[in-house]
DNA sequence: CGTTACCTGAAA
DNA sequence: TTTCAGGTAACG
């Protein structure tokens, strides 16, 4: 569920309850143990016993603790996964999959209905993660880093900003933000963008992911915050989810397609079928 | 490359 | 009862 805005909210509230924080102990629950990707509770367990969290960082959809033994957690949250920051005697949540118990009666909560996200334990943070294009709010990212990943592709371009080898942290929100503030279809291809477009487009991530940021997350079904709260981001969309509804630059009806096996949403008027898409020239180099 | 599987509950 | 879901990896 959480894209880079949401996975950023949580961060930033749990940095400082974070850091300094002993662990005492980590248990799996019966029937979650898949969420370890075949590692054992008990391992992890031995390993995180008595560290001390150094630092909480966040690497397109992925938030880690850096712990004083120099090793890292890292977590994936995936669609309905969510985190709770609660002292002990706080009502357990359902679905609560895994806990971190921490000194000061503190515990940290791994709760997720579905049981897609995952919990790793690492030497290193890139031991963790698959290879992700740069961080969309930093300075490596610009419009030729976006061009880079997209030339030559012929790709929709909607299924390459949700390619987290492109672009880390776009998801199903702020992909159908940023392309109705482009003014640009999802189903263009890829490595058809004009210069103008990929500047356009390259400032409308930037721009959909800072708002969301702004408004601590976008809580449509099931996201919540660290602490259980719902973000706003949800308010202030302009196209997702809001099939049928008019646009609110010209009017008309918002429509919902399918695109790559997701739920699309865009204003077939702010985002026209381009009349004659250039070539995809420059076939890319494969990585 | 597009499609399917992974899970489970809420909404249609 | 069926459809749908802020994601990704594994298919063919």
């Amino acid at each position: 569920m959480p894209e880079l805005p949401e996975v950023e909210t949580i961060r930033r509230q749990l940095e400082p309850l974070l850091i300094g924080r002993q662990i005492h102990s980590f248990q799996v629950m019966p029937g979650a143990e898949r969420l370890l990707r075949g590692r054992a509770a008990f391992d992890i367990d031995a390993q995180v016993r008595g560290c001390t969290v150094t630092a909480v960082s966040r690497r397109g959809k992925y938030l880690s603790l850096q712990l004083d033994s120099d090793q890292v957690i890292v977590i994936h949250l995936r669609m309905t996964g969510s985190l709770r920051y609660r002292n002990v005697e706080h009502e357990n949540e359902q679905f609560t999959r895994a806990v971190f118990r921490l000194d000061g009666n503190r515990e940290l909560r791994f709760v997720d209905v579905r049981k897609f996200g995952t919990i790793d334990l690492v030497e290193r943070l890139e031991d963790a993660l698959p290879a992700l294009g740069p961080e969309p709010l930093s300075d490596d990212f610009t419009a030729d880093a976006l061009w880079d990943a997209l030339r030559g592709r012929l790709v929709a371009l909607k299924s390459a900003l949700l390619d987290q080898a492109n672009v880390a942290g776009i998801g199903n929100i702020y992909a159908d933000e940023a392309l109705f503030l482009a003014h640009l279809h999802p189903e263009c291809p890829a490595g058809s963008l004009r210069p103008r477009e990929r500047s356009a487009l390259h400032s409308a991530i930037r721009q959909v992911l800072q708002q969301g940021v702004q408004h601590g997350g976008a809580s449509f079904r099931d996201y919540t915050d660290s602490a259980g709260d719902e973000g706003a981001q949800q308010y202030y969309v302009r196209v997702f989810r809001r099939t049928d509804e008019p646009c609110d630059a010209c009017g008309t009806a918002i429509r919902r397609i399918i695109v790559g096996g997701r739920a699309t949403h865009f204003c077939p008027t702010c985002q026209p079928v381009r009349q004659r898409s250039r070539q995809v020239t420059s076939k890319r180099r494969s990585r």
